[in-house]
DNA sequence: CACGAATTTCAGAAATTTCTGAAAGCGCAG
DNA sequence: CTGCGCTTTCAGAAATTTCTGAAATTCGTG
């Protein structure tokens, strides 16, 4: 691996961050060096960069290719597979997002409905059911938010989250008018 | 293991998501017992109900614990140890997104924000820099927007929450009401 | 302070995950 | 159809993580 420092250093940095992901070093790291290249970057390129085996990078473009995380690009007049990362940040927050939903939270969410269907047997059961309906209905709502704001635009995305917790203040405002405008009614 | 069937499949369902989680499967199991057990639990009881050896317990409430994830108790005449999880749900969201936080992303940002401050010495160096810079911006943001939002009490998030998008369509028209004002003064 | 119950530590065993090289597969140009 | 450039697969090697039992430590009590 002989990139210049600067590239290195993040190139490393994903490596060992992959592990506190559910990701592995390589591809961690294939991911990272794909983020930062200029132009797609065929196997031969990343096996070079990184110094790991071609089968290693085949699995790794595999894996990263099954999260949407990169895309395969053809050049002209070249047989071999280009690798590129979506350019723009906001995409990639989308598809890191939507795969990690898909990964850890569907399944508990799918296990949940299931063990709340059934019938106690026990007053332990019972007890453990109570608990687990909490946590349903709190995932629940954490993902109706979720499938609610992805559909915004990049753009309206981005004002919202400028406006942080002062979204609150607004909506504390809007409710005061909306009932006033209900008392006036109500006192009519 | 002779837990009631209906726990029994929760704390199991727990121990395999730990893997897509960064944590084991012991760590989830115990987790996922504390979690619906009507009382804390002592060492011995968890020992007994997932089967492991009990220093594999030890270190997995060591690691709960680092985590803030779960609390000890103490039960009155009794000398041991005893162990909960916090009963609100929502206090249980907001410590995983803070330990998140701290361990997923807190690094990254700090790598990133010494990797721009040094001077691209290339032309490939510059170009990773835009793109550190893009991922920088964007984290930031996220970040900024989740330290403004924790600060809301619960009832008010979850007010937010049950928005969802619906809050977009506040912001859109509070803009027109303020750039109406606005107008108005512009024009006077 | 010595005893014993409870807990933690730790070295190595067991299990799992990652990585590699060799072989197989694929598709196209000649 | 054959040879060639490229990619994938896969069995086992290497590395890492998890788990255990035994020993060490801690701490309240008599």
């Amino acid at each position: 691996m002989q990139l210049p420092p600067l590239i290195q250093a993040f190139v490393l940095h994903f490596g060992e961050m992959g592990s506190r992901w559910g990701i592995n070093r390589t591809v961690g790291q294939i991911y990272a060096l794909l983020y930062v290249s200029p132009q797609p970057l065929n196997a031969d390129q990343i096996v070079d960069a990184l110094g790991v085996s071609r089968s290693n990078v085949s699995m790794g473009l595999r894996e990263l290719q099954a999260w949407n995380l990169v895309k395969v690009r053809h050049i002209p007049d070249d047989r071999r597979d280009h690798f590129a990362t979506p350019g723009d940040v906001w995409e990639i927050l989308r598809v890191l997002a939507e795969e990690r939903k898909k990964r850890e939270v569907d399944p508990t969410l799918s296990v949940l409905r299931e063990l709340l269907m059934q019938a106690p047997a026990s007053e332990a059961e019972r007890h453990a059911q109570a608990r687990m309906a909490e946590m349903h209905g709190l995932i629940e709502q954490l993902t109706n938010w979720y499938e609610d704001v992805k559909k915004l635009e990049t753009e309206r995305l981005a004002q919202l989250l400028a406006l942080g917790s002062r979204v609150a203040r607004l909506v504390e405002a809007t409710d005061k008018v909306v009932s006033l405008g209900r008392r006036k009614k109500d006192t009519r």
